[in-house]
DNA sequence: TTAAATAGTGAAATGGATTTCATTATTTTG
DNA sequence: CAAAATAATGAAATCCATTTCACTATTTAA
């Protein structure tokens, strides 16, 4: 019923094996001949059969995705660069949401294998070692493109979690916050969270201030988690003068409640988030938050899983993207109160 | 190297046809082999060569997502809803964003036609047209899920923009609004935004008000977009007492521009918004929108799709999804002033 | 001009499953 | 208990492209 390479050949007058060879244009084929397969190509319109392709080759050209939440701004625009790049380099996407269930995950990583994919990109967080231990078994090659792996095998790309936490932390001593409380993510995710409060500990010793874990309270990076979370903090620490929100939502959310309890941002209360989406420039107060680009994230966890794919030299396969601190309307200083509009203070990936 | 049925056979002393009879569960294979052969396959971890199987069935479990600017979280809502109908209903996803370019969508409706999906769902609203001759040709099962189709054989799930394009409208002449600015969607846009101005212009009909082309200002859905148009706006119609933005995104952007202008929502201006996106609620004022529910429309359009697949029979092929309109804080009323919290007005899909 | 090397092409094996058809084992019926 | 019907299994064909190997035609080297 479908055209195959068969009646593209009978057309042509040639064998399969030189239609095939015209395909995938290996210059061992007569200019001439070429042109004639390619003439019956054109005219019976062919397209490839690829599951045959693949079959005989088993290279598929198919990057598998696995992720969760992905619906989050960071991480939409994380999925376009990756489908961008991707794109680009003649790779098509498989892609599925684990909605951080370790057997979706695995569930997943089934399909995907028996689908033979080239690749895969990890942007999950909760049952990493797990899916690790399975991936590094499958021989697959695989990029995380949602934290820093210590694995030294695995190659990963993300923002510096660590640092970037500790630069806004740092920023709300600078301009004189001593009173912070945190809204921090789920305690399941073993990545972004967990390393952004590794930087705010750093910042806290460096500081000596105490680390005091009932000041952290845990969200799930949703606006309603940064809403109810706020309350919690407001009613155990009313004398806060700072909250850091570990993404832009649950600072939204946080700033929601606090208008509502007429509480000002930031002349009583600063906020910062984390992420830098687009929304945060335009609500009132614009946020004060870390700025990463998922978009760039996306682009580069295809470029080092490509390379991976191709044997190609990796210099370092744990990557960094540049964070900015970007300083917006949500927070004060406590100090001076010369603040521009906008300041943006850039850290080199 | 894998591990192929072959072995499986081998190991539980049957043969191809037995293996592969017991996998596909036909009840033809005697209990007790089944058992030989799934033991053997739980031993080997026996993966099943998903190439192999749908170069002889033609069936691949696959369905193809195109779509544009699916960064959106309405539309990333929307994928999310595909994703876990479709992971369900035991299909994978192929996904591709075609940035609006036809170029593009044609790249990946080839692509997917050679990896033999099942079916597809479109999420593009440029091109229609000329997609759908193509598909109608490749004689693939779709649906679009994102506007509605008139031609009779395709099939759409969308919520009714006309009808929640004039719901809103006549809300706002409801309270009091006759002086109304638009921020419309792309003229690109053949779908959504499109009808959505089809839905202005009943309201404005019925209520015997001249449609000017001029207050409608075109935005392209971005936050930023929503911005600069509010800026033109106020510089054409100074003396506007409503906008209505075409999505809550550009909703959004305008008010932060009013605000910037000192411009108070909504007791100088009121803004209306639609999709009824997570944020919209904690944004201040709250935006008063139509709601809609991305993840549904997922759902359904992978229901759909599924029953064209299996050709079971479908009494309606074009689909509404509920909306409902949702008056939040970021509406007043010109007339009378007693406003709830959140009024829902509810209205069956 | 002949031998050796190279270019161009085709035949056939191959990848790993599904499925038809044939065959054997088991039940059922008379 | 024999004949007929049914259940259970296997052999082999098939899906469609890639690739090895063999062969012929053409160049190049000697």
């Amino acid at each position: 019923m479908d055209v195959t390479m068969k009646d593209v050949a009978k057309l042509a007058g040639v064998s399969l094996s030189t239609v095939s060879r015209v395909l995938n244009d290996s210059s061992l084929v007569r200019e001439e001949t070429a042109r004639k397969v390619q003439k019956a190509v054109d005219k019976l319109d062919y397209q490839i059969n690829d599951s045959a392709r693949i079959l005989r080759t088993n290279i598929s050209n198919l990057i598998g995705i696995i992720g969760a939440g992905m619906e989050r701004p960071f991480l939409a625009n994380l999925l376009k660069g990756i489908e961008a790049e991707a794109r680009e380099r003649g790779f098509a996407l498989i892609y599925g949401d684990s909605d951080g269930e370790f057997k979706k995950e695995q569930n997943y990583l089934n399909i995907m294998k028996q689908k033979k994919i080239d690749g895969i990109i990890l942007i999950t967080t909760n049952y990493y070692n797990d899916l690790l231990s399975i991936v590094k078994n499958y021989q697959i090659p695989v990029v995380f493109a949602s934290g820093y792996i210590s694995d030294p095998e695995i190659s990963c790309v993300t923002v510096d979690n660590v640092a970037a936490a500790y630069d806004i932390v740092k920023f709300l001593f600078q301009v004189g916050h001593d009173n912070i409380a945190f809204i921090k993510g789920p305690d399941l995710d073993l990545l972004a969270s967990q390393e952004r409060l590794r930087g705010v500990k750093l910042a806290l010793r460096l500081s000596e201030i105490e680390y005091d874990p009932k000041r952290f309270i845990e969200g799930d990076f949703t606006v309603e988690s940064g809403y109810s979370a706020a309350k919690k903090i407001i009613k155990k620490f009313p004398e806060v003068t700072a909250i850091f929100a570990f993404n832009d939502e649950m600072a939204i959310g946080a700033i929601r409640y606090l208008k509502e309890k007429n509480i000002k941002v930031p002349e009583d209360i600063s906020i910062v988030g984390f992420d830098g989406i687009e929304l945060g420039k335009y609500i009132d107060p614009a946020l004060t938050t870390i700025k990463q680009s998922g978009y760039q994230l996306g682009l580069k966890s295809i470029e080092m899983l490509n390379k991976i794919i191709n044997e190609e030299k990796i210099e370092d396969n744990k990557v960094f993207i540049p964070h900015e601190l970007v300083v917006r309307e949500s927070t004060n200083k406590l100090y001076e109160l010369t603040i521009n509009k906008e300041v943006v203070i850039k850290n080199k990936g």
